[in-house]
DNA sequence: TTGACATATTCCCATTCAAGCATATATTGA
DNA sequence: TCAATATATGCTTGAATGGGAATATGTCAA
């Protein structure tokens, strides 16, 4: 299978930091671009190239207004992923399996690291 | 910001839809190398790399078992994912209400400033 | 010990990715 | 019309990715 497009998939979508800042910030209300610059403190074509990402993904929307695209996270579209991760709901609240699971990742990690 | 490594972080490790496909495989039940190779009808070794980064991401856990190693979710791992999505569940079912509320709050805003 | 089986690792390749930088497009106001 | 503002696009680069193929490691059985 090859790589899925972070233009198509949400899950690729969301799997960059910036991304994921930008849905939250863009949750609550829509923003202008240069409001997420600010609030990102990345360059503005970055912010632009994210946004275009997102907008084809389907996980945000625009509206222009004067010389402004405001944007808005499509908080619909993350349900996707909310529903997927739910299927795991039922497994949880095993503590003992996710502390013993979560040591062996870490010792993982490190004989990794030292190798 | 750099691109995130998929070793390290949940969200790129679940970008990957055989990755996916793993976790919930082994979400109910440890199983073998060889059955998810079956399951997934993809060449061994790329079924082995998975594993291993989805190991190093921290979302399974391995027990040898002779030659076999049983390989089982973690999926208190992705609670992590599923909190993320929460955030954004008190803006669904009302898209419709929240554009409504926003132009409501405009227009009052403009009628306040022309009052 | 030898051979079969189960899994992991290594190397190569083509693709994708995100950032940096420069530039283009569009809109507003003087 | 011209300049300033807001945003988008194009190009390049270095790193990471996933698959394919070959091979290495480890374990059991005869």
């Amino acid at each position: 299978m090859a790589r899925t497009a972070a233009t198509t998939d949400i899950f690729t979508a969301i799997a960059e930091p910036h991304r994921r800042r930008i849905l939250q910030f863009l949750a609550a209300g829509e923003q202008a671009v240069n409001d997420i610059v600010t609030f990102l403190a990345i360059a503005q074509p970055q912010v632009s190239k994210h946004l275009s990402i997102l907008k084809s993904a389907g996980l945000v929307s625009v509206r222009p207004v004067g010389r402004q695209r405001l944007y808005r996270t499509n908080t619909e579209a993350l349900k996707t992923v909310h529903a997927w991760t739910s299927t795991f709901e039922q497994y949880w609240g095993n503590q003992l399996n996710a502390i013993k699971a979560s040591a062996e990742a870490q010792v993982d990690a490190s004989e990794r690291a030292s190798h």
